[in-house]
RNA sequence: GGCCCCAUCGUCUAGCGGUUAGGACACCGGGUUUUCAUCCCGGCAACAGGGGUUCGAUUCCCCUUGGGGUCACCA
């Protein structure tokens, strides 16, 4: 079979992670058979259309990788993408289904379909359209919403996910094919897009359960074979059990790339919510995803979205990134004050720091005193009030001590980190003080931070000058 | 309320009749002789309940409970 699978959102929003994990194994099931993924746009509400959508998930698409074959944007064989481009497409089908006695005209007004879904509210029963159907519906000029005829039985089906489901002939109803604006609902308007642009998968959220049975009814009446189904169950909010929403801080996609999170551990975390090989491998890269993801190792329970676990993979990731390409990922990560500064210092500075980085926009914060001197009443505070233990015990007197006999020490170095390290470790034992004191005392002299990368590989790339005279700054606040 | 789906540590999960119920995140402790972090070691922590089936159920079946979805001229 020729695989093609679709990610087919409405521009209403941006994608959050349970959109994005839909279209990543969509786009997986596809990249594994050597397929086509192809981007649709269900831009069918004219009201909920939200300016700004479309490129917004086309840019959250590319931003994780997830190229697609034919979209919108790019075209393809079976353009256009855009579902309100194809409007005369659906009345056509529309059409043959009048013809064919499966489509008629709703003559009700929508003030009158809703009292006969209030009345059956008040009886605590569910709504059923074709209980109204009307026996001689006028004629369909297209002002009228257009309707299904549906022929209600019961239906088993298999879901790749779900495995098998059924149901009764009591979900089966005459649903809105094409709306009075002209306009055709999901319902109608997926299933023909899907059968013309040869969807062999269709991979979509849990919410289309309930009402597969009647596309499976319209299946029948239009003739078309259906493709495989497969439902991935929601993505839960962290605290809630609700399905994900931006209120329980789902971030967009987007703005995780902007704070820095790498395209590769986005994919593997939300890949790996919801979905796992068997082994106990937690961290996956693309290829690996592509060879070895499956539709049928999807959970059947929806999962809860825990982002310290896409933090600590995001960490993950950076630590094993050579440093050339973590540099090039940082670009856009640096203080205003590193304008000035050279690649070579910069990459320098983002080797002490990779192995504390959970994202990239953390290299703001944590790189400063690289880029300016640090701010003078910070070291006086740290001084003055230390987190260090060791340091709380030590006088004013003594701190003027040991950071004037370090500056000696740094004075005759040459710099080199070996050197450093030589120099400082033996003055600790000449001052039989420990490293504690003297280091805490030395690092927050030149750094200003109650944390910072490790010492020796600080003053390295600070370079002498600088490093003495931070050192001398320090020794004038003791004063 | 009807219909449908789901149910293992706090979280993500392995398990597909016999296991000391495994891993990871988070958390707590220890180590890596400066802080923060990394890394390593250790600890805490789960089969929702009740019936069956079976020599034996986390695993298969039923019920209960709990959670979710759906019942739009939204997708």
């Amino acid at each position: 079979m020729k695989v093609r699978t679709r990610f087919a959102p409405s521009p209403t929003g941006a994608l959050h992670v349970g959109g994005i994990r839909t279209a990543l194994f969509a786009w997986l099931v596809a990249r594994q058979a050597g397929g086509q993924f192809v981007l649709r746009l269900e831009d069918t509400d004219k009201k909920r259309e939200q300016a700004g959508a479309e490129q917004q998930i086309e840019a959250s698409l590319r931003s994780l990788g997830l190229d697609y074959d034919e979209g919108p944007d790019i075209g393809g064989r079976f353009a256009p993408y855009r579902q309100s481009e194809r409007l005369d497409n659906y009345k056509e089908w529309g059409r043959k289904l009048i013809d064919s006695g499966r489509a008629y005209a709703d003559p009700y007004t929508p003030e009158e379909v809703q009292a006969f879904r209030e009345e059956a509210q008040r009886a605590k029963r569910p709504f059923l359209y074709r209980n109204h159907r009307p026996d001689s519906p006028p004629e369909w000029d297209g002002s009228q919403p257009l309707r299904f005829k549906s022929e209600p039985k019961a239906y088993q089906w298999h879901d790749e996910v779900m495995g098998d489901l059924s149901t009764g002939p009591e979900v089966i109803d005459d649903f809105i094919l094409i709306k009075s604006d002209g306009y055709p609902t999901y319902n109608f308007s997926h299933i023909i897009d899907d059968a013309e642009m040869e969807i062999s998968h269709v991979i979509r959220g849990q919410e289309f359960i309930a009402s597969t049975p009647n596309y499976l009814n319209l299946y029948e009446a239009l003739g078309i074979e259906r493709p495989v189904l497969a439902t991935m169950p929601h993505i839960l909010g962290p605290d809630g059990n609700k399905k994900l929403s931006k209120r329980d801080g789902a971030k967009d996609v987007l703005d995780y790339i902007k704070d820095g999170y790498l395209p590769e551990a986005l994919v593997s975390f939300i890949a790996t919510l919801g979905w796992n090989d068997g082994t106990e491998q937690e961290i996956f890269t693309v290829k690996e995803l592509v060879e070895k993801f499956s539709l049928a190792r999807v959970q059947r329970s929806g999962a809860r979205f825990d982002e310290r676990r896409l933090t600590w993979v995001n960490g993950h990731f950076i630590r094993q990134m050579p440093l050339d390409k973590l540099y090039e990922a940082s670009a856009a990560y640096w203080p205003a004050q590193a304008s000035g500064a050279s690649a070579d210092y910069k990459r320098k500075v983002l080797g002490l720091l990779a192995e504390r980085l959970k994202f990239l926009k953390e290299i703001q914060e944590l790189s400063g005193f690289f880029f300016t001197e640090p701010d003078t009443s910070a070291v006086t505070g740290l001084y003055n009030d230390p987190s260090d233990k060791q340091l709380k015990k030590v006088d004013k007197a003594k701190l003027r001590e040991l950071l004037g006999a370090a500056r000696q020490e740094l004075a005759a170095s040459d710099f080199t980190e070996e050197d450093l390290a030589q120099r400082l470790n033996a003055l600790l034992d000449r001052l039989e003080t420990k490293p504690g004191i003297l280091f805490a005392a030395v690092r927050i002299a030149i750094s200003g931070a109650p944390a910072s990368p490790q010492l020796f590989g600080t003053l390295c790339v600070l370079g002498k000058d600088t490093s003495l005279r931070r050192l001398d700054n320090a020794l004038e606040l003791l004063k």
